[in-house]
Order: structure tokens, then C-alpha cells, then sequence
RNA sequence: GCCGGAAUAGCUCAAUUGGUAGAGCAACUGACUUGUAAUCAGUAGGUUGUGGGUUCAAGUCCUAUUUCCGGCACCA
């Protein structure tokens, strides 16, 4: 989808929309007070206060038409620079205003732009006359909280989006209904992977049959890749005592998206919502020596969190989830080495997936701010600059947001953008100056000294959850062969003729460990191949009196039209080789 | 958590200003026996999310609540 903010026509087009949007809402509600109207990636909004008057969808109907009227009367939008003072005067009514222009720097040119009896603060540029913001969509209202901040009053925003054309904007919309096709929650159900239910709770998916054939292939196959380089996994139960969470630090910092304590017996647990507290407690069983880091220890982990209501989306994310979860202990020493280990295996794991749209973030410390991070500036100084180092070694493109790194370390993120919704952290790689200190971990150095190990949190598949989630919408569903919950399947062209051909088929396939179906339906050969289509299986399978006596399999694969024709030790071994290169595209 | 919207059969959706809850698909039964995206006929399926209220009468109006959806905030 295209992102118009990045777009150097488009942008100033939707920001002038997002004033001809202000005025026409001035014209209907005479009382509205506004905030900022921006150009963002999705278009534009603008934020607005209209005192006790309420927007509902239904209201951009006549929003619409008002500003319909606006393109029409061709208002020319004029630039006007001002002095602090005349900005003052101009905007005197509007307290939103007014507060944007004294955080102004005294230096900055301060500017209006006025169409007809609209004027509004902005530093531009524009469009020439409202004529050329003709083809707009106003596309949803919501809250959105004063300067971002929860604790502020709740304004009203309203979004939309301005094309050149009409043909533009019809392009685009069709994107965004597409969009909501492949969301994951409508394919979810669609495909069997995965339900909610209200008896069960807010937050809690389920996952079906189909659904855990995903996730079961997904572990084994991270698991696999970890376990060549070195992690050895473990297993650590979902509840902790609240004195672990103490120790880590959790207890301060997480409760409020924890799950209640529960009480037993005089002592305190929780659901766990990450799984560090106990790896550290791994690495604590026993005394180690230098040689022995980097200890890797990773888990599949389900975790509980108790996410805001307004927070909960499908799988995406949820309140019990899974991650892909690891702790490196290493030494100062190993940081950098490590951190490139793990870099390496996030981008190994993207090229299996064709993940390519992604973002990388390396989050800094703010030097300024002492109070927010863990006062070591030398252990600071070298693991920011080690791990910049390895991102530019290996070339990789990031941006660095100073202020954004957790209290206790720097780390990585890599976020994507799903089909619906807002950008996730799929990978994460976080180094920790506390943790192991809290727990007084040791290592025995070469000089018989005691240290503390550096711990690096990592998560690759970020959680299953989320990853399926992602998977599902990048491919709509269509899941490449070795995820797919069923590979194969069979449709006898006459369920009697031709059963137990059919048969011995699927049950050589089902030796070989592949995922078949033999639909023997009283139902036509058509009506099977729609459902088999529709339910997105790879390959389906026609036998009839052709290949029983030729012994071959015929094929259709998932979306297209031909049909082929193996032996059927070909087909095996087109299979499985397909099934080994983890091929996206079946 | 906040702002707004929604909730009707397993699924997707209908139901005039309040006046007998309905269709398609799926399920079940039967007929048909079919070579690549829906064969035909029949049967069954509902305290309209839940609780309270207004009314002669509520899917429809009011109220509380739960869940979902779109955003916002959150995601040490």
C-alpha cells in the first residue's frame, strides 16, 4: 500500500485536504476547536474538539458534502507569515492554537493559511485552491487522546484520504476492503485455525486442528535452527512465585499488565508474562566458567500478560501467548558476537519466509535522562556502539530512536506492517545490564575472578502467535506446502470406481508423513474441487480410470487452472522437495 | 482503559414508522453416479449476546452489562 506521507505530491494534497476537512467541520459545528490536522502514511486526519457535540460515522456523510462545496467555490489557499504576537491575536479564541504557537521556537517563520473564511496555523506548503482536493474519502472517526497523552481530554479525529483521481481513490479503497480480506482474525475462522469464546475469556484464542499444525511446524522448525547453533532448550512452568518477580524487577515495573496474584497458603503467585525471571534461575542452578558462555537457553513459552481490553486483536495479540523466547548469557566480551549471531539468524529466518518489508530499530538511551536507565555509561557506550558496529557490518538499514531503549539495555527491533492494523515487532534482540546482577549471576572468569554475565533477550518468531497471525495475511491464507494443516487432497472421480485407488494413494502418502485428506463425498467432482480450492489446500489430487491404469497422479495446484500428471514416485519426490526447501510458493 | 459503532440459525446476512423472526451456504435424509470452483428435492435448526425496564405488543425504544469491530492510549 502505498504510503502517502513518503509521497511529495500526495502528502501536500492530504494535508491540504485535512484543512478543507477543518473548515468544513467549522462550517457545521461553529463551536469546533483544533488541534493539528496532519498528513500521515494512511492519509490524513485531523484532531478536533467540538465541545458536547459527538461525531458518529454516520456524520462524515454530511462532512462530505460540506467539503464537496468547498472543492466547488474553488477557494484559493493563500500563505500569510506572521509575528508571535499576530499569531497570538489571530488564534487568540482557539486555546489548541494557541498552545502550538507558544511551544513555537522563537526563530521559526510562523505561518497561516487562510481559504476563504477558513484560516489555520500550519507551516504548509498547500495545494493552490480547494478545486484540486475533489476526489477525498472521509474514512472513520475516533477518539484520540490531546498530545497523545491517556491522561489528557479524549478530542475527536476524523480520518480520510485525498487522490489526484477519481480512479486513484477507487484504486485505493478497493486496497483497503482487499485488506480486511486477508485479515488474519476472517481467515482464522474461515480455515479452522483457530476460535474465541466469551466462556472462556476476552483475549484467550484457542487453537483448532489446522491451526496447531501451523504452530507445531513453526516450533520444530525454529527449534531446529536454534539447536544448530548452539540453544538448548528447556521447560519452565507458567507460574511463578511473586517473590521471583520481585527479585527481577517485574513486580515494580510489570504488575499492571500482569494477572492478579492468587493466594495459597500464605505464599503468592502469578501468571507469568515473560519467561526470564526463570532462565535466570536455570543459569543459577549451577557454577560456570568462562568456557562455558555463551549459555543459550531457549524455550517455546507460553506467557500470560493482561492486555488493555481496547489492546486485544486475534492472535495477534492476545492474553496467553507463546514466544519464541532465548537468553544468551555471555560475557562483555561475546556481546557483539552474539548480537551478530542473532541478527544473522532473524534475517535467515526472513529469507525462508520472503519477509522482506521490514524495519529495523535500534533503541538508544538518552544520555540526558538519568533517571530512566541503568547507571553504567561505559557498559552503555560499548554495547551501543557494538551493536551499531554489526548492523553496518552486515549492512543492514536501521534508524535509531534515542530515548526508546528499555531501562535496562539497547536493543533491536525489527517491526513489519501487517495487512490490517499497525506495525508489529516481530524479532526483538535486547541486551540486559540488570537482570543478571539481580540474580547475582556468576561465571568464573580466566583470572579466577567471579563476573556477572551480560544477558541478551531475544525473540526471532517474536511470538508463534503473532507470527501465524503475520503469515496468514502476507499469504492470505494461501500457506506454503510444509505449513499448510492440509497438503494434500484426494477427490476419486467415482467414489466406487475408483476408491481404492484412491486409497492406496493416500495411505502411501500419509507413510511418507504428509498431511492428506480422501474426500469420498457423495458429491459432485466440481463441488469438491471449489471446497478444495476454497479451503486453500496446496494440491489436489483426481484420480479416475486414467490413472489407475497408468498408475500416475494427477494434480491441481492451489489457484491455477492446469492440471498435471506424474508418475507416482515423481509426484513423491516433487513433493518432498518441495516440502525440504521450505518453498513459500507451492 | 478511553471515544464511537455493532451483536439475529454453525457461517454470511435480511426483517417498513414497534405488529406472525426469514434467506443462502453448511448439517441431516433421499434421489442422481458425474473428469477439475456450487446437481435436485425434502428435514431440522432461534428465549434475536445477557439482565432489567417502557408498551396491548420489543430483534426494533430506554437502561445496565459482556463480547466483538474501528481508532486512541498501552506494548518496562
Amino acid at each position: 500500500m502505498i504510503n502517502i506521507k513518503e509521497h511529495a505530491t500526495l502528502s501536500i494534497l492530504n494535508h491540504s485536504c485535512a484543512h478543507m476537512l477543518a473548515q468544513a467541520v467549522k462550517r457545521l459545528y461553529p463551536r469546533a476547536k483544533f488541534w493539528v490536522g496532519p498528513c500521515i502514511k494512511e492519509g490524513f486526519y485531523y484532531d478536533i474538539d467540538l465541545g458536547e457535540a459527538v461525531l458518529r460515522e454516520e456524520d462524515l456523510e454530511q462532512i462530505s458534502k460540506e467539503m464537496k462545496k468547498i472543492v466547488k467555490e474553488n477557494k484559493l489557499i493563500k500563505r500569510k507569515e506572521l509575528t508571535k504576537q499576530e499569531a497570538f491575536t489571530l488564534f487568540h479564541e482557539d486555546p489548541y492554537k494557541m498552545d502550538l504557537i507558544e511551544n513555537l521556537k522563537d526563530d521559526e517563520i510562523i505561518t497561516a493559511y487562510t481559504q476563504g473564511e477558513f484560516t489555520d496555523l500550519c507551516h504548509g506548503p498547500h495545494v493552490e485552491s480547494t478545486k484540486l482536493l475533489k476526489h477525498f474519502k472521509l474514512l472513520k472517526v475516533s477518539g484520540a487522546y490531546y498530545k497523545g497523552d491517556s491522561k489528557n481530554k479524549m478530542l475527536q479525529r476524523i480520518y480520510g484520504v485525498c487522490f489526484e483521481s477519481e480512479e486513484d481513490l477507487e484504486k485505493h479503497l478497493h486496497l483497503l476492503e482487499e485488506a480486511k480480506e486477508r485479515d488474519h482474525r476472517k481467515l482464522g475462522k474461515d480455515l479452522d485455525l483457530f476460535m474465541s469464546d466469551d466462556l472462556v475469556g476476552r483475549g484467550l484464542p484457542m487453537f483448532l486442528p489446522n491451526g496447531y499444525i501451523i504452530w507445531e511446524e513453526l516450533e520444530n522448525y525454529i527449534k531446529r535452527k536454534e539447536r544448530k547453533l548452539g540453544y538448548a532448550h528447556v521447560m519452565t512452568p507458567c507460574v511463578g512465585n511473586v517473590e521471583l518477580y520481585k527479585t527481577s524487577g517485574h513486580w515494580d515495573h510489570y504488575k499492571e499488565n500482569m494477572f492478579p496474584a492468587m493466594e495459597m497458603d500464605g505464599e503468592s503467585f502469578v501468571l507469568r508474562p515473560m519467561n526470564c525471571p526463570h532462565h535466570m534461575m536455570i543459569y543459577a542452578n549451577k557454577l560456570h566458567s568462562y568456557k562455558d558462555l555463551p549459555v543459550r537457553i531457549g524455550e517455546i513459552a507460553h506467557d500470560f500478560r493482561y492486555e488493555a481490553s481496547g489492546a486485544v486483536k486475534g492472535i495477534e495479540r492476545a492474553r496467553h501467548f507463546c514466544q519464541n523466547d532465548a537468553h544468551l548469557f555471555v560475557t562483555k566480551q561475546q556481546i557483539k558476537s552474539e548480537f551478530k549471531a542473532v541478527v544473522d539468524l532473524i534475517f535467515d529466518v526472513y529469507k525462508d519466509f520472503h519477509i522482506t518489508d521490514y524495519r529495523c530499530i535500534l533503541s538508544l538511551r538518552d544520555p540526558e535522562d538519568k533517571e530512566k536507565y541503568h547507571p553504567d555509561d561505559a557498559m552503555w557506550d560499548q554495547a551501543e556502539n557494538e551493536l551499531r558496529e554489526v548492523l553496518k557490518e552486515l549492512n543492514i538499514e536501521y534508524t535509531e530512536e534515542i530515548g526508546e531503549a528499555a531501562f535496562y539495555g539497547p536493543k533491536l527491533d525489527v517491526n513489519v506492517k501487517p495487512a490490517v492494523g499497525n506495525e508489529i515487532t516481530l524479532s526483538t534482540c535486547q541486551l540486559d545490564f540488570c537482570l543478571p546482577s539481580k540474580f547475582h549471576l556468576k561465571y568464573i572468569d580466566q583470572d579466577g575472578m567471579k563476573r556477572t554475565p551480560v544477558v541478551l533477550h531475544r525473540a526471532i518468531l517474536g511470538s508463534l502467535d503473532r507470527f501465524i497471525a503475520y503469515i496468514i495475511e502476507e499469504t492470505k491464507g494461501v500457506l506454503p506446502l510444509w505449513l499448510s494443516p492440509v497438503q494434500i487432497n484426494i477427490i476419486p472421480v467415482n467414489c466406487t470406481y475408483h476408491l481404492d485407488y484412491a486409497n492406496t494413494i493416500k495411505e502411501m502418502l500419509r507413510e511418507k508423513g504428509y498431511r492428506v485428506e480422501l474426500d469420498v463425498r457423495d458429491e459432485k467432482l466440481s463441488y469438491k474441487m471449489r471446497e478444495s480450492q476454497t479451503r486453500k489446500i496446496p494440491y489436489t489430487l483426481i484420480l479416475g480410470d486414467q490413472e489407475q491404469e497408468n498408475e500416475t497422479i494427477s494434480f491441481r495446484r492451489h489457484g491455477e487452472k492446469k492440471t498435471e500428471t506424474l508418475s507416482q514416485t515423481a509426484f513423491v519426490s516433487y513433493i518432498q522437495q518441495k516440502i525440504e526447501s521450505k518453498d513459500m510458493n507451492f
